[in-house]
RNA sequence: UCCUCGAUAGCUCAAUGGUAGAGCACCCGGCUGUUAACCGGGCGGUUGUUGGUUCGAGUCCAACUCGGGGAGCCA
């Protein structure tokens, strides 16, 4: 007899009931009386459990009966309908072969434990529902991602994670070396001699792929980045850490407004997606970590996301009325409070702000023909804030040349760069999406250390 | 990095400056359909670390470590 699995027996239960099955798995929970019991088990196919029914006809009844949780079973019995309020059907069990032991001081129990106490065992937390209802949700939003843009035929580019360009200034940088720290050449100036090390220059781990997607974004139009990247910003908050992924897509022949279509339905598509996909998953959330989740994703997908200038969005918050630590005044950057005022309190939906001031966005940025502002969006979501940050790109060179220098940049460390605006360089557009915050948004979890399998956050690094 | 709150049994939490407790977990026993099963009994502690005040510190003070919430920086 092949074993199944449990999510096969949960998807199509007409074709097991009845019938011989045998599934493999973990015990969740055994719960016995003298002559029978019921163990919980979870094959890691599917969020819910399968109910084994076991009794005293087993020649191993007392030793299943005292199993600690996490024990691996292999069970063989027939699948009946279930006379229990909770679930429709379960197994009982003709054998029950222990695959591998556990003991008693299992951390895992079968009650409800603290985020910050799974935290400390992220080896064994994905067994938790919570966790396993999170992780399953990240990786159908990771293939969500990659069908919405494939189907679009964006090609996928593998940026450098290792970079020696120190581009847009993204922030602190992670440095990659070979060189013995304890001695360390020196040039004649008495600095550390870069030319000993493994690339011959200094070299660090990416902050942001767009640069090198944008090379490609000019050969194929439409291409996207999935991966990893870096920040060594001491940032200790919910929702910073050191490594993390992002999404970065990149159009060309393509302006701002081209770039925040893309956004909204690539957000759309992924919340549908894992609606449709990860039901029990999303359904857990729902009723476990953020009550009214799935209602407001719904009100999303439905909804058109706002559309509103930076300088409207300062003429609100001054007319608003409402008492700011910070004060609201053309040109400075907005603030969380602002931000969460916008889309939580006035819109309650997502925000995309645009036309920011060019002081306080990046060189590459679209300069707009009011010369003040330059051609950026932020989408702020309630809860999370911003989700993603994006741009119509400067193509051309001559302002491309005059913002670099106003940014202090130095064209040598940027002439590939450059070039892309001399050989045919067109309008073009992208935007970096945080990954581990979509996940945020999407389960509800309100610490980014737990959509991260094994998170990296300043002085943390277990695992 | 700043502000703020916290750290007591494996977990979640109690405990006027005066004998460290409960629920759950775990162990033993009971129970013929359980659902975080239930009922009875038992085991369980260098009170985060270091130092100080005091006749006496889980409790007060200081520093440090770690964690929560908020802010900055950002995705």
């Amino acid at each position: 007899m092949d074993g199944v699995l449990i999510r096969q027996i949960y998807r199509n239960p007409d074709a097991f009931l009845q019938q011989s099955v045998k599934v493999s798995g973990w015990v969740r929970t055994v719960r016995v009386s003298k002559a029978f019991g019921f163990i919980e088990l979870n094959d890691g196919s599917f969020f819910k459990n399968l109910q084994i029914v076991f009794d005293e006809m087993l020649d191993n009844f007392a030793e299943i009966a005292k199993l600690p949780v996490s024990t691996a079973l292999t069970v063989e019995g027939v699948l009946v309908e279930s006379p229990g309020a909770k679930q429709p059907f379960e197994l009982k069990a003709h054998r029950i072969v222990i695959e591998g032991s556990s003991t008693p001081d299992y951390p895992l129990q079968k009650k409800r434990h603290s985020l910050e106490f799974l935290r400390t065992i992220a080896h064994l937390r994905p067994r938790s529902n919570t966790f396993s209802a999170v992780f399953r949700i990240r990786s159908v939003a990771a293939y969500a991602i990659h069908r919405f843009f494939q189907e679009r035929n964006f090609v996928y580019v593998h940026t450098p994670i290792i970079t020696a360009s120190d581009c847009e200034g993204a922030g602190a940088m992670f440095q990659v070396t070979t060189l013995d720290l304890n001695d360390l050449p020196r040039n004649q100036e008495g600095k550390v001699d870069y030319s000993q090390d493994f690339f011959g220059k200094e070299t660090n781990l990416t902050v942001s792929g767009q640069l090198e997607a944008e090379t490609f974004c000019l050969a194929f139009r439409n291409v996207y980045t999935f991966g990893p990247t870096f920040r060594a910003e001491n940032s200790n908050t919910p929702r910073h850490a050191a490594e993390f992924w992002m999404v970065e897509p990149e159009i060309a022949f393509a302006d701002l407004q081209d770039d925040m279509v893309l956004a909204e339905e690539m957000l759309k598509y992924i919340f549908r997606y894992c609606l449709e996909n990860a039901p029990e998953e999303m359904e857990f959330c729902n009723q476990f970590i953020d009550q009214g989740l799935i209602e407001r994703l719904e009100h999303i997908i439905n909804s058109d996301f706002v559309r509103l200038p930076y300088t409207e969005a300062i003429e609100l918050l001054q007319k608003s009325g409402q008492a700011f630590s910070y004060p609201v005044a053309w040109g400075c950057d907005l603030q969380t409070e602002h931000e969460r005022f916008l889309t939580e309190q006035v819109f309650k939906k997502p925000v995309f702000v645009t036309d920011y001031p060019k002081e306080i966005k990046a060189f590459y940025m679209r300069l707009n023909d009011d010369r003040r502002t330059v051609a950026a969006m932020d989408l702020l979501v309630p809860g999370v804030g911003e989700i993603i940050g994006g741009s119509q790109r400067e193509e051309r060179l001559e302002i491309l040349e005059q913002r670099m220098r106003d940014f202090g940049l130095d064209f040598e460390d940027y002439w590939w760069y450059l070039d892309l605006r001399k050989y045919g360089g067109v309008k073009h557009a992208g935007f970096g999406l945080g990954f581990e915050r979509l996940i945020m948004y999407l389960t509800g979890i309100s610490n980014i250390r737990d959509v991260i399998p094994f998170p990296r956050t300043v002085n943390s690094a277990e695992f």
